[in-house]
DNA sequence: TGGGATGTTCGATCATCGTCGAACATAGTC
DNA sequence: GACTATGTTCGACGATGATCGAACATCCCA
């Protein structure tokens, strides 16, 4: 038999949502997210210990997976966490995040 | 200023639990362990595209996440799913793998 | 128009992890 | 006791991804 039987495009939106939370750097961008208004922090802002360059890298990990929104406002880019699409496909998965 | 005020004892299990369920050939083996009875199951019997030493680690990471428990009868070791202790800390986590 | 602030891109580096085969250990069988 | 089946351990290899600094682009403001 073959390894497995699901539809593999469902497993491949789990495995960039499982890998999008599975970083730490990520999960504390979600939670400072998760403590402010939509639309309140530009990229700048975050309270993290990594270079500008691997911000900008894994925001674009965090877009891929559906769980961060982009806004250019004038010179900074604001953003925004997607809670409801992404909750609707990985009921769960997004609180377990924010609530540890 | 620190990264994340959270407790760091809770944020190294779920970042264990997400590194146990982020890996394709640990979820297959998650799926097949739920598709069958508890105990039913030895190493060798699963199916997939890995070398006896790769299933040998994968395991390791599952019975480390608190996914998996093994027993030795005679010549085989034996495997059942975790799922009521795995549940309560992560919940919906071990779902959303079977399901998709 | 020049300077500072904000982000991105690019190339390089480093660590981690999934992978394998060979060797070993142990249990069951003839 | 030999032989086979089942798993683990060990060392090596390769790919992926997190990280950084330097260079660049764009916007705002004086």
């Amino acid at each position: 038999m073959s390894t497995d039987s699901r539809t593999p495009a469902a497993d491949s939106d789990l495995q960039r949502a499982l890998d999008a939370v599975g970083d730490p750097v990520r999960r504390s961008i979600l939670r400072q997210l998760a403590d402010a208004d939509p639309w309140t922090i530009a990229c700048g802002q975050f309270d993290l210990p990594v270079a500008k360059s691997t911000l900008t890298h894994h925001f674009r990990s965090l877009v891929d997976a559906g769980l961060l929104e982009q806004r250019d406002e004038g010179n900074r880019r604001m953003n925004r966490l997607v809670r409801d699409e992404f909750d609707r496909r990985f009921p769960g998965l997004l609180d377990l995040v924010l609530d540890q």
